[in-house]
DNA sequence: GTCTATACCAGGATAGAC
DNA sequence: GTCTATCCTGGTATAGAC
């Protein structure tokens, strides 16, 4: 019955309003997003926000536990299939990334608005920390099985990766060429390569 | 006479204008920069502001192009000295570099507003290709007077170089540790080394 | 050129009916 | 729970005096 509720596609107004706030701080941000935005994505009434939440700064907690959840989810289902560690590094950077919407965790971490709230900014350090400590577990593995390169340390290589990871987006965005994006992330894996 | 007026310490209020929102652009942002908090910085009253500009967008071309001009001139102070091509590397990536700040033209990259006006990116991009034309050449003459590794060809090395600049600034972000920006420099410039 | 006053609109939140 | 009406504030720009 339960489990009916949550497979059931008929979301509730609350599920809505999180759903388009997630894809919103994405798309432009928490600053430029204003109620009027949230409630035209959600299509719910304006009365459905302020019910369920406090404002739209409280909404955007949830949006952004929202996104980091999605995030894990998916570097999860990466980690679980059956390929050698440096096959699932290439499919951690490559697959499931739209260099349009940029990276669930990265583009939050680049909104001044959402930094500037320790609250907001919490959950977006706690989804870094969990895509650092994937990597780094990742990295391991994959020295010890020598499908990965042990010219760096695991934690150099881990942090050489995100920050690699979230400047492709801004270099690509700059350069107002997206094929920099793949550029960078194939010279990022050839250096892992034994 | 004329190289007096601009040697004399007494701005102008148009050029205090065009600093203020140099500065502010990088500090808080296009979008959220009002024409109060310009007017505040540069200590001006409102009429200037629209006597010398076409309102904050105008204003922001003019800013914009400032930064770039910045960013360029710092660049060349850094090449024309006598050190090797991968000193030079080094202090163009640690050099100059205020982590709060962040990048002269990074910043602007990141900036939604400022990227979705087609007269402001543009001239964001022509940063970044001043910044990528400038390390290409060096790239080349390290690779030629052998201080700079030839792991990566020079554009691959450039694009990395870029990008992982620019994501280091996110990476101390969004984990909320300024050691990461250093860490992932410094590990940038280890796969420099011959 | 610079100032003050004014106007207008949008963001964000509240109140009370249904 | 959801809707509509209302309200307050601040961003942005204009007008006209000096």
């Amino acid at each position: 019955m339960y489990l009916m509720m949550k497979m059931n596609n008929k979301r509730s107004s609350k599920e809505k309003l999180i759903e388009a706030m997630a894809d919103l701080l994405l798309e432009k941000g928490l600053a430029s997003t204003s109620p009027r935005d949230i409630l035209t994505r959600a299509e719910v009434g304006q009365g459905s926000l302020y019910h369920y939440f406090n404002g739209k700064e409280d909404l955007s907690l949830h949006a952004i536990k929202y996104n980091v959840e999605q995030l894990i989810s998916c570097n999860t289902s990466v980690l679980n299939t059956d390929k050698n560690a440096y096959s699932k590094l290439s499919d951690l950077l490559l697959k499931y990334r739209n260099i349009n919407r940029g990276c669930l965790v990265g583009q939050l971490a680049r909104d001044r608005s959402i930094m500037e709230n320790k609250e907001l900014a919490a959950e977006v350090t706690r989804g870094f920390e969990s895509m650092k400590q994937t990597l780094e577990n990742l990295i391991k593995i994959g020295i010890a099985e020598g499908s990965i390169s042990n010219v760096l340390a695991p934690l150099e290589a881990v942090t050489l990766i995100i920050s690699t990871l979230q400047g492709a987006y801004i270099s690509a965005k700059g350069l107002q060429d997206d094929s920099y994006f793949h550029l960078t992330i194939n010279t990022l894996l050839k250096i892992f390569i034994p």
